[in-house]
DNA sequence: AATTTCGGTTAGTTAAAACTAACAAATATT
DNA sequence: AATATTTGTTAGTTTTAACTAACCGAAATT
């Protein structure tokens, strides 16, 4: 079972979430994605269930080594796309809300050039900010 | 009824179509995109109801006034990103493919913002091809 | 101590968008 | 003319992923 677009943005808020704090709840991921309870309730169990998250006595999420790798990766790839449009002259704010919608669609050669040309971008006169 | 989407993939397909060959059907449609028939036949339908095609006597599809408003507008957003993304090194069919998967849900000041980024890059040294 | 709030789950619903199977009408082939 | 192919539709199913309503137990408040 792979894990579907859904499944990546919840890993990845977990990740985000434990940067922050340690013991994240089921309610700290409702309140950063806004989704109701029972969603995101049913999500995390899923996710439980396909190895990808624990869940422990004191309900605190944690992330197995897959979910992890998945959440780092995505996480990734909202931090790139991010810049590259930070670099463009886009609001932060608005960066990241389009990077987050299409952080999941973008294939790999296109991240990996987009992480190359963020490189090439810090040193270019042609930063639009 | 706002258009969702997969109705604007329908519509840009269309115009695409009708770019190349008068008489559009929705087997045309069906090729091209690779759904099936019938999800062909029912998403036409749909976009029939609402407004944004018409389908006459020997099945000629066409759009209306708004549904070439939103084929044009996809289909623009489409070749920018496509262009923003071979001028940053990827082969034009990743370009493309990345291109049809996140048109939808770019915000405009994104999009506006690429539109002005191609522009400077036509005449850059940073172009990675 | 009684009550309210908070965190979480269960059950059932809805929506978008695809699918297969089956069929009907029109066109083309033999 | 009979048959086969093409085009399109109808009916019913599936998947992903959200939702509300209702409930339960634990913690906090009064």
């Amino acid at each position: 079972m792979a894990v579907f677009k859904s499944g990546e943005d919840y890993l990845e808020a977990i990740l985000r979430l434990q940067e922050k704090k340690d013991g994240v709840h089921a309610i700290d991921v409702v309140n950063l994605l806004g989704f109701s309870k029972p969603s995101v309730s049913i999500a995390l169990k899923k996710l439980k269930d396909e190895g990808y998250i624990t869940i422990d006595d004191n309900s605190h999420l944690n992330l197995t080594a897959e979910g992890l790798k998945i959440a780092e990766a995505i996480y990734e790839r909202h931090k790139t796309i991010t810049e590259l449009f930070v670099n463009m002259g886009i609001s932060a704010d608005v960066a990241e809300d389009d990077a987050c919608k299409i952080e999941h669609d973008i294939s790999l050669e296109t991240f990996n050039a987009i992480k190359k040309y963020n490189d090439i971008l810090k040193n270019s006169p042609h930063k639009a900010n």
